[in-house]
Parts: structure tokens; sequence; C-alpha cells
DNA sequence: CATAGTTGCTTGTATTATGCAAGTGACACG
DNA sequence: CGTGTCACTTGCATAATACAAGCAACTATG
């Protein structure tokens, strides 16, 4: 469902950066390819992980929301992220992202506290709002 | 670097049910393609996530170990199974495997022992037996 | 100790997934 | 109204994966 090389992507532009519409998701770092979004979007939905609402003031756009089963996805996200916070602290990657993005990053590892991080991302989530300071 | 259709299996394969060998991985349940397991093997080796040592007995053989660093991927995959876990649940997915199977994997879904089972996990991959237990 | 497997690949080609460029209709904005 | 924006779709190019066959090094067997 997650398996191929843009949906966790996708996800990910929720979760972190509170993306919403085709248009945010196009403008990603990544520049995924306008009919690749739309498959996905449309597979996403079909899987039960996004769903789409009218957005509330333009007619030409939708808002697309995670699912809850969307949102169990966000402790995986934050694996991923863990992982590359330790490829950093092996050198092994140059650290893009500001030192306060750096910072967060680094957080995510520490075992210890994954449960309140993982709430404070759903709450950003559910907020609208962006867990990262965006850049 | 394991953002492909394939790399997670393999190492899953290595993780869960203690394969070793280019024929083991072959014989997986997903048919991965001789030229790409062949070619998967040799990125993981590359990006530092697997290394390869010659069979102790058979000199037409190597096994395939994870690095720390490949071992640092096993919460990543907790994640995975805690999330398919969920999906069982959730009646979304038949339960394939064995009832002792469901069990464990449903196990992966409580945050509280996370942490005992990540080490149980890598408990079994350094004794280089099996954590699911063989159909 | 010759021979028939087995193993871990490689090589060529078919198929599928992804990428790129150029649209299009519905709507927003001035 | 006219022009731009937005969320797509369509047609074609390229890259990733799949399939089939083959091969050298080794192992097991009679």
């Amino acid at each position: 469902m997650f398996g191929d090389k843009w949906s966790l992507l996708i996800i990910r532009d929720i979760v972190f950066w509170g993306k919403k519409t085709y248009g945010d998701f196009l403008r990603s770092d990544e520049a995924i390819a306008t009919n690749i979004l739309a498959s996905r979007l449309a597979q996403l939905e079909e899987n039960g992980i996004l769903e789409k609402k009218p957005h509330p003031t333009d007619k030409r756009k939708d808002n697309y929301f995670l699912t809850e089963k969307g949102m169990e996805l966000i402790p995986l996200l934050v694996e991923i992220v863990a992982w590359s916070g330790k490829l950093i602290e092996w050198q092994a990657v140059a650290g893009t992202g500001t030192p306060e993005q750096v910072r967060q990053v680094k957080r995510f590892g520490a075992t210890k506290n994954k449960a309140r991080i993982i709430q404070e991302i759903r709450d950003a989530v559910n907020a609208g709002s962006y867990f990262f300071a965006p850049r």
C-alpha cells in the first residue's frame, strides 16, 4: 500500500510539512510528476489512508487528510527519521536543513519519549499545522 | 538506500526468517528475480547495510549479515509489522500465517515493551537464528 | 574420480513503472 | 470579460523490474 517510490513521501509532506493540496505536494523538493501524483493520491484514497474533502473557500481545490489508518503510519515515519538522524551522526550524510531541524531529527532517535513525540506530531497534524518549521 | 521495491524485503528475510544466502533470499514468497537480487545485495553492501562473508563450509556460498547500520533498521521493520497487525485487527486484511505468528505480530503493536521486542529480535539475529517460527 | 547436480551469479530481452511535455475544463481574480 | 491558476489527463520517452536462458565454480554421489 505504500511500498512504491512516492507514497511515503506524500504522507511525510502531510505529517511533517502540513501540506494538504495537489499543488502543495507537487511543490515538494523531490518533484513528483503530475500524473504519478494523481495516481498515488487515488491509490492512497482507495486504500483508506487518505481522504479528500472540498476546500472550504476554493472550489478548484480539495484538501487531502490522513485517515486514522493513515495516522497510524506516523510511528513508521518517526523511525525513518530516527534512522536518518543516525546517518547524520555517523557522518555518512551531510546534514541538510536548519540547525533547529537537525535538533528535532536527533530527538526522534531517543527511544525514551517516542510516545510523546508521536503524540506531538498527531496534534500538529490534527491542528492542520506543520511539525517541522518551514524553510 | 532502501526505498525500492525489494531492499526492505531482503532485510526482513534476514531479521525475521534468519536467511543468509543468495539462495535463501531467492526462495522467499515474493519471488525476486535473480538479476534484481544480485543488484540489490550489491547496493545494500555498498551502502554499508549488509556485508558478506564466505560460507564456513561451502565455498560456492557467501553469508550476508546486517552491519550495525543495518541492525538499526529493525525498529523500522517492527513498525511496519505493527501497522500490518492493525490492518488484521481492522479486518482489512486476511490473517495469513500461523496463530502463533499472528500473536507475535500483534505483540509488535504494544508501544510499552517495544524496546524489549527490538532487543529480542537483535538477539535472534546475532544468534543467527530466526525470530518468527518457520512455516 | 568422473559425472550429475547445486549455487551464485550474468546476459539479453520483454514488460511495467515512472518521467516529461503538452494539453484541458472548471474555477478565481481583477 | 479576459487572464491566470488549479487539478488534473493524455501521449510518448526512459528507467526499473521481470523472465528466460546460460555459465563457471563448486559439491555430492556412485
